[in-house]
DNA sequence: AGCACGCCGACT
DNA sequence: GTCGGCGTGCTC
């Protein structure tokens, strides 16, 4: 007789037994998934094991075998186990948020139809973390190194930022390698099952895809490259809250595969471990250095100018004029922050916000509508204020208007036009471009002047990454500046600024380092934080209180965290469910959230819902 | 997670 | 007396 160990994606950890019936023997397995009953319902659980004995008197028998073999191979389950140590979840939630939409709830069927050769020798996993100047020469090595994990008969995952990068990658790989290529995206749910059962039944040797596509199926992974590794969208926003360097980490040391971490300025997080050796490090300098960078110091320039609140230096306005003279091509790069689009009442201060959520409506140009970000609650954009009737409301971000007015002023010729999609960016259809953030994507693109307004407002964020994003920005911008880079800034001496003036990264990483260091953040330590959920406000924070005294009073020697706050979450209210949240810090992972689920497990908590975030952005 | 069980208040 | 609110605990 024999019993299945099977888990579920719930929040209970499991695993359950269950009887294996004599007719499904033969097609039970570990990795396969299962039809169960689970109280009075049926579930899809995962066998995570098969044993000859059981603990458990009163047991059931499993229902029916969904797939033609096992769904899961021994190293995904494996991967599973390491992620939900780490992210704080089930295994059955681990292994669900690894598996798409279009397989969740469906039948798979294995062949055994075989392209790619095993061969379990050869290479052994390391990391590389490669820093370029130019968005493209990474390109080379990537190229190099699928080369040579091909040629082994082994496979490779490459994740890209987003959609359009992933889309261009594509294109550029089925350029040069003639090998079954799939792009694993969400959408088209036949369309991803299909490629999804391609991979899984070892069809194919590169998988091109966003996150997500970290859990593809691949056998025999030699080779994972994430470019832009820094980026925030390799971290999953919703529970489990996983980043995909971290699992890929994981995965490659399972499966013995190499990763490649790219990008023009790497995380703190990729760079402290170059520092310590941990992983190897390249960086490729630019043959020949022209940009000119120049720090504008605003404090000194308003205290030299006429104008009291000019938007533009006086030197910075100058340079635009005379590129423009030479027809050259000008970017103003205009830091978010500015451009917010709320809707506010210019009679009565109303600042227009969501019914749902504690955040203000967002305006949205083309549709002439305000919506939540977090809710998608949506209005026509009122014409009068609806606390005093007054038609004063204003749309459009600050900001932006008074750029492109200021701008139009003192260059009343020049044709002026603002980048919101990339999309079909054409240089030829005006002189200057004023952009936010979009215009960091666009690639293959030189301005001849490039200025950088009002990007304190990116420093000054109440945010320990904030220096890290600013520099990040700037490094983006001295990408896309062909002869002059002009940044205004009332903090000329930020290690951001002098390390982008001289065009020594090094410069600004050795610092911002030793701050975080100084501070005991990222990457010297970890950061997790628990959320509190409830449709009560004072539940919420009555238990987040409570919780919070609760690990703050365990034996400072044997917690592996340290308790920094807790307070409301932000927004404090999404959907009419309030949060509230605990700050930690721990050196190991692991080991605190061993301890924080022993505490959890400690305390009631009836009409609360808590979720942990390991390692926050 | 979801569902039942059980213990208190309001009501045909 | 019962219907139903929610807090508590369990699921092989």
């Amino acid at each position: 007789v024999l019993f299945a160990k099977v888990v579920f994606a719930l929040a209970v950890e499991g695993p359950f037994d269950y009887l294996v019936p004599e007719d499904l023997e033969k097609k039970i397995e570990k990795g396969s998934r299962v039809l169960v009953p689970f109280q009075q319902r049926k579930l899809i659980g995962y066998v995570v094991e098969i044993s000859q004995k059981t603990q458990i008197k009163k047991i059931k028998p499993i229902l029916s075998v969904i797939d033609e073999g096992p769904l899961l191979s021994k190293n995904m389950l494996d991967l599973s186990r390491e992620f939900s140590k780490y992210y704080a979840c089930s295994l059955g939630q681990a292994i669900e948020s690894g598996l798409p939409e279009s397989i969740r709830d469906t039948r798979i069927k294995l062949t055994v139809r075989r392209l790619i050769k095993e061969n379990k020798n050869s290479s052994c996993g390391d990391i590389l973390l490669i820093q370029d100047r130019d968005k493209f020469s990474r390109w080379q090595i990537y190229k190099k190194e699928i080369n040579h994990v091909l040629s082994q008969g082994k496979s490779v995952i490459f994740l890209n930022t987003d959609l359009e990068a992933a889309k261009a990658c594509l294109e550029d790989l089925r350029k040069s390698f003639a090998c079954p290529i799939v792009f694993l995206q969400r959408g088209n749910l036949r369309q991803n099952r299909e490629d999804w059962l391609k991979v899984r039944n070892h069809q194919v040797n590169i998988v091109i895809g966003v996150r997500s596509a970290i859990f593809a199926p691949l056998h025999n992974l030699g080779l994972i490259i994430i470019d832009e590794e820094e980026s925030e969208n390799y971290k999953n926003d919703q529970t489990p809250h996983y980043h995909a360097r971290q699992v890929a980490f994981m995965r490659a040391k399972i499966e013995k595969a190499k990763v490649i971490l790219g990008s023009l300025s790497p995380s703190l997080e990729s760079m402290r471990l170059a520092q310590t050796k941990k992983i190897d490090y390249l960086f490729l300098q630019q043959a020949k250095q022209t940009v000119n960078v120049q720090i504008l110091d605003i404090r000194r320039e308003r205290r030299l100018s006429k104008t009291r609140n000019f938007i533009f230096c006086e030197s910075l306005v100058s340079a635009i004029q005379q590129t423009l003279n030479e027809k050259g091509k000008v970017l103003i790069f205009a830091s978010r922050r500015g451009f917010a689009t709320f809707a506010y009442c210019r009679n009565c201060g109303l600042i227009l916000q969501c019914p749902r959520c504690s955040v203000n409506l967002a305006y949205h140009f083309k549709e002439k509508a305000l919506r939540c970000r977090y809710c998608n609650y949506s209005i026509a954009s009122p014409a009068v204020c609806p606390q005093c009737n007054a038609s004063y409301i204003r749309y459009t971000g600050i900001g932006e208007e008074k750029i492109e007015s200021e701008l139009q002023r003192l260059m009343p010729v020049a044709k002026i036009n603002r980048i919101d999609k990339i999309g079909n960016f054409d240089v030829a259809c005006a002189d200057i471009f004023v952009s936010t953030q979009t215009i960091l994507k666009l690639k293959n693109v030189k301005f001849d002047l490039v200025a950088a307004i009002g990007i304190d407002t990116a420093l000054e964020r109440v945010d320990f990454r904030a220096a890290e994003k600013t520099f990040f920005i700037l490094s983006n911008l001295f990408c896309l500046s062909a002869k002059n880079l002009f940044i205004q800034t009332a903090l000329p001496t930020h290690h951001c600024f002098t390390a982008t003036a001289k065009n020594d990264p090094r410069l600004f990483y050795e610092k911002e380092l030793f701050i975080r260091k100084q501070a005991g953040f990222v990457p010297f330590s970890h950061f997790i934080i628990i959320k509190l959920r409830s449709r009560k406000e004072e539940k919420a924070k009555d238990a987040a209180k409570e919780l919070f005294s609760i690990l703050t009073a365990a034996e400072k020697e044997k917690r592996p965290f340290k308790p920094l706050s807790v307070s409301p979450g932000q927004p404090a209210k999404i959907r009419d469910n309030f949060y509230w949240q605990i700050l930690l810090k721990c050196r190991f992972v692991e080991k605190a959230i061993l301890s924080i689920k022993e505490t959890l497990k400690e305390i009631k908590h009836s009409g609360i819902i808590i979720t942990i975030d390991v390692d926050p952005l």
